[in-house]
DNA sequence: CATGAATGAGCATTCATTCAT
DNA sequence: CATGAATGAATGCTCATTCAT
């Protein structure tokens, strides 16, 4: 009846569709000129269709902007999560996920910039404030990440720094090197890539006398975990 | 004839005069609300002038905000290199820069915002791909902190990465967390911005016999093997 | 060629016929939102069929509300005709017809407001000046009301007054009684309808030697002479 | 500091001001073709002014109206209680405010419409309800004309009809014939007026034998409250 | 015939910029 | 120099109307 719909149904990817033709052009326009810096007629023209068409499908605006966001990080989530196993080393769910985020970015470069204003718009701000983030068929738990870094302090493998500061430790590089890429200012490839994640894993593991044993390279796998 | 001027005049600073009134209020309400969040009449209120009288100092918006960034980075820089040695080790050189950008970020959030703002906008994308960036007077060299990474590689303190990966893993966490600290999401004290600036020195620095045994090869992270 | 129809033709009163839901939902919607109030949307909504449907029957907006029009003021016309005879006395005659409009008004509030709406529009206005209305299938003849005035006058039973000034002191009154009835600011009872006619009739009667014997009209609800 | 006002300042009246030319327009425009079908660009055309600077004056389109309202009305209420003096008999005080009712119709015919309008728009059966209507600087009591039916009525000078009733009697015929004369439908002389006047006086006076004596016209003063 | 998705002109409102004072 | 009233282009959004299905 409405077609206005929070769900995110079957037919939104469906690429020749005018919805999707509009988030498309959305994200594009968006993740290079901020959500006040893309009028709704900018967005139609990109789109290819007429500006009152862009209100049969989302209600405003701000309710254009949140849909899409929801549905990209939804799939942003779901791609950290392609084979993501539980059971590897704390080292290994670390490289996953952030290998994850660094080829989510290089190959999405739109979503991620999209994902990237959003955060650092009002509206982002108080959705990290409110953990509001879409559930996406998960359980609505923390992300990964943090349960990982969380797992990874119990097991006295990385460093009891605060939540936050391990999450810029990582995160903090990885955007601002992916943006770099985005932005031409770099070329990623994946030798750049690893070796940039093996940094960051150096920064926030906890050194034992395990761990500094010769031969104990920073990217070799310990096996603190399970003594 | 005109009185819009790029140059950086000695008036700036002077704390009563309506220009330094309306670059505050600018800095002010635009790292708030962003570029277009900020509508000229809201400076004027702010700064408690006359809407046209920056006009009288400025040519538009665009020049408002491209003057005020360069006038703030430049006052930014200068704050780095204050007390800066160059004769000091690269790791105290390293963090004596780092420890300014978080000093910075904590005593001037919203000059901080604001070239946040900057960056993120079209606009500062530009203007980093041009490296266009304001001279301050210095030698329009690299930033200092470019010199120490240049420095630390040759020297074999610093690994053998990409620049700009460089650059990512020391500013992209310190970033992260002021913003994080200035949205009131953690309280930035001594003690974690020295842990975490020691955990961004780890991430960069070159393992050595010096500081480690031989054989160790801090780019390859490639150890999923399990003895 | 055209389906759209000045002529009404009988099947605007089959009550399951979409023209005739279109005609409902109109007359029910503009006379509580007004014509700007009212989109063709909501007219579709409320009949229950597609907005382009509403173009099958009527050319444009305007059409469809001037047709609707000329329809209710045929019926409302013969709604005051009915029963009515010509040969009773100009009181007889006066009290039938206002009575009439009152009893329409009461039972069918949404084509009162409809027609109410109509006249106050500059379209009602340009009818009303241009004589405009509809037959109805009658000889295009006077409103008989101001049969009865022109009647009443000959027979000095009426006051000597412009036609205009005896149907402002009927109509005027009426109308008024019956917007503040629907809007709900009095309870419409017979008595009330009575004294408020017996009222107007005062306000219009010529007053004779005979008009001023006791019990001299039939219907009388003039009682209020306290002998 | 704001010059949006709800006061009503001497500064209003000022002719040549854009404020006045605003409401000027407004009244003309509105009284024709009512709220909705005014857009404000039109306004700004029949003022000579911007369309921005009308919201320099008021908040929005609802305010304007609604400002206008307050300010018409208190005129208006103003007007009708010019020499009004509440010593007069009944029937003189009833006669001196429907006079000027008449007078204010013919002699500001787009304010009358206007305050037509506004009546007949949901916002004003809302005010009719609530009895906000503005006090003008009086004690905020009743219309004038309600306290005078009320007074006839315990003198059994008025008939003993429900008040909406007497109104409906008095008001409606003076509005209705206003309306004609506006739209050029009837030339209201003041002899029309006056017989007009008195019919309506006849519709709502209690007929006693003082009031059934031969001789007495409805123009006359009567004496029939202090026998 | 009937539909409702699509369109773009039109609306209320905002805001960068100008200019008379 | 400084002001802020005035402007009109631009924005988000609505809605009468069309037309492919």
């Amino acid at each position: 009846m409405n077609v206005h719909s929070t769900e995110i149904s079957s037919t939104q990817t469906d690429p020749g569709s005018k919805r999707e033709l509009i988030i498309q052009a959305t994200i594009r326009l968006i993740s290079e000129y901020g959500f006040h810096g893309t009028p709704i007629s900018m967005i139609a023209q990109e789109a290819g269709v007429g500006a009152g068409t862009i209100y049969r499908y989302f209600k405003d605006k701000d309710t254009l902007v949140l849909e899409i966001f929801k549905q990209v990080h939804c799939v942003f989530k779901k791609t950290l999560l392609h084979e993501y196993d539980a059971n590897q080393t704390i080292r290994d769910r670390f490289l996953h996920l952030c290998r994850g985020i660094f080829q989510y970015g290089v190959q999405n470069p739109y979503e991620f910039k999209f994902i990237e204003q959003f955060y650092n718009s009002p509206y982002g701000t108080s959705l990290r404030r409110e953990k509001f983030f879409c559930n996406c068929g998960d359980t609505g738990q923390d992300l990964p990440l943090e349960q990982v870094f969380a797992a990874g302090q119990a097991q006295q493998v990385i460093k009891d720094l605060p939540l936050a500061a391990l999450i810029a430790l990582t995160i903090g590089p990885i955007v601002f090197l992916v943006k770099d890429s985005i932005a031409g200012l770099i070329q990623l490839d994946q030798t750049t890539i690893n070796s940039t994640l093996a940094a960051c894993w150096e920064a926030i593991q906890q050194e034992t006398d395990t761990n500094r044993q010769p031969g104990s390279t920073p990217s070799s796998p310990s096996t603190e975990e399970k003594p």
